[in-house]
DNA sequence: CATAAAAGTTGTCATATGACAACGTTTTCA
DNA sequence: TGAAAACGTTGTCATATGACAACTTTTATG
């Protein structure tokens, strides 16, 4: 067992015999991040995969505007990436940074990607991810579209209570689609 | 060549030899459908993915105050489903409808699941449809999230100009999170 | 530990948009 | 074809939220 956790991730998702657990994990470095560690910037071709052991990371674009909006989070025991980039393998218009300092599992891209197509349980691992992945942005849609600003907070500390515990109030208000002070105010309104 | 289109698509998506393609072919079914047909009804367990030869199919809920706010479109030579009941096998949240009559090919969820597990570039292209779905979600919670109404319009006339002539102005301003008579008004803004 | 920077709170004010209603137009289908 | 329903437009009004600013609190770092 050189990756506990990833391993236990696997076989949470798969199943998967040891043999094909250990070609997977065998490709997967440790990395350690600082807070605000930027893992792939604006502009960059995103060239690798997170699996996260322990930490947070943050997946969000500048609008027009200046300001920041929050696509994703990604909290410990899952897998992550500036994914857009990654599929793409265009310049990335997201930032993917390590909220906290994070404990993670890299892996390349080309390594990734010969994995999906000689390992067919981790093509189903990724499979799984992305589907989450997609449900996951509708809900953010049908619940963020219609909703006020006091509902979607409602929303998040109902579906996502962990996020407002780990994540600063100047992020969450980006994943919301609000300003800070917004945010501010409706919290105060309980 | 049973079915053309079906064809084309599978070979864009993906590399597959003529067996394996007769193979996920020989599964798919013809439906023709009315205008405002429902293919998977709120409360259902969606079965079905379905191609769409000609047509347009929209999935929407009604959130709480009783709006309909649209997940997602999608027209001729892609593929859609009620992906969330879809892929969890519970009660759709969703109603999954042909918004004008629509030229379908069919295939069901045991079906579906088996060929891919069994004709792994048939995996890949569901694994292609669900990352552009994920990309396609997050583009929108980028864009939605922080713009002003006139923006996601012109968004949306610039993205996915289609949209705008084959769909109804509701339709349209349940997608972008506003209500009919907002959208009405901003077109007349230009 | 001290200082600066960042984050969060709260207030005022302007405005985009929802709610609602009245009305005209288009579509549906019996 | 004609009646009824659905759809789209436009107006008025109320309100949630953004913009901005002043201030306090927390966090980062030498």
């Amino acid at each position: 067992m050189i990756y506990p956790q990833l391993e236990q991730y696997l076989r949470r998702q798969t199943t998967i015999d040891d043999a094909s657990l250990l070609k997977v994990t065998s490709k997967f470095k440790p990395l350690k991040t600082k807070r605000n560690e930027i893992l792939c910037s604006i502009g960059q071709v995103c060239k690798h995969f997170y699996f996260i052991n322990e930490g947070c990371l943050r997946l969000y674009e500048i609008d027009d505007k200046g300001n920041e909006v929050t696509g994703f989070f990604a909290l410990e025991d899952s897998i992550m990436s500036a994914v857009p980039s990654f599929i793409l393998q265009k310049p990335s218009r997201d930032f993917l940074v390590s909220l906290t300092p994070s404990d993670l599992l890299v892996i390349t891209k080309d390594n990734f990607l010969k994995l999906t197509e000689t390992v067919p349980p981790f093509r189903e691992v990724y499979n799984k991810f992305m589907e989450f992945a997609f449900i996951h942005s509708q809900m953010r849609i049908y619940s963020f579209l219609g909703m006020e600003g006091i509902d979607k907070l409602r929303w998040v500390m109902e579906h996502e209570p962990k996020l407002l515990n780990r994540v600063s109030s100047k992020a969450v208000a980006s994943y919301l689609g609000m300003t800070n002070s917004t945010l501010s105010k409706l919290r105060a309104q309980l």
